[in-house]
DNA sequence: CAGATATATTGACAAATGTCAATGCATTGC
DNA sequence: GCAATGCATTGACATTTGTCAATATATCTG
């Protein structure tokens, strides 16, 4: 029950796993951060187009379509999963790019270990 | 890019990992769900609290102080937790009990894999 | 530079969420 | 049965969230 043992690392609380100790506030609030980018249907659609995608980058132009949300929408709910860490974004030209960042999403996994 | 490969399992999309597959709409809401009820500090903490006791329950009456939120609050956060099936909920006499349920844990964390 | 195109931002709104005080419901012990 | 106790439910409220139409910004093309 020691409620101390503390291990963050970066933005978000990598490889702290909730099952070991009892997390803080700080950390509590960088984690569930976290897990509110994945808390919505829409985002965890277009977080799997993109991880399901073949190439590992994905044009924002062919997110609107599949999810079925105006585009103003998916841009925001793009800046929600861009913010939480779990994707990156890069601006080529015209187009905007979006890929997953592994070790985010491991890091996430790693805490409910 | 195959949109359909799907493999779900019981309540939530247990084992049903995010990035090989695009999610069907329903599969992203039972998922939603799930990390919605990790979304939000308080539960994470009292996840956390109950995870890391020394035994495998803990009282309700246990949860208040720690977590510095009233009574009523912290019930309808268990509440919360036991819905998404990540908490069991056991009463005995006047007290209720708590305990993780592992595999709900486990199948999550599968998701990000 | 002007027009076209891809994405972001703003503003507005309804719906969902977190919170607590007050109250209700079970269960225990007398 | 009655009083006391632990937890749940209700109702109210402020905040946050998801959504889109309208508009702005940035970049390319000619």
């Amino acid at each position: 029950m020691a409620a101390s043992k503390i291990a963050v690392l970066d933005p978000i609380a990598c490889c702290t796993p909730v099952r070991v100790d009892v997390l803080d506030e700080t950390q509590a609030e960088l984690l569930a951060a976290s897990f509110a980018a994945l808390a919505d249907p829409i985002r965890l659609r277009l977080l799997s187009y993109i991880a399901a995608a073949d190439a590992d980058e994905v044009c924002a132009c062919d997110l609107t379509a599949p999810s079925g949300r105006s585009q103003p929408t998916v841009s925001h709910h793009m800046k929600i999963l861009v913010d939480s860490g779990l994707i990156e974004r890069e601006k080529r030209g015209l187009w905007v790019w979006y890929r997953l960042v592994p070790s985010r999403l491991d890091a996430l996994r790693s805490v409910l270990a």
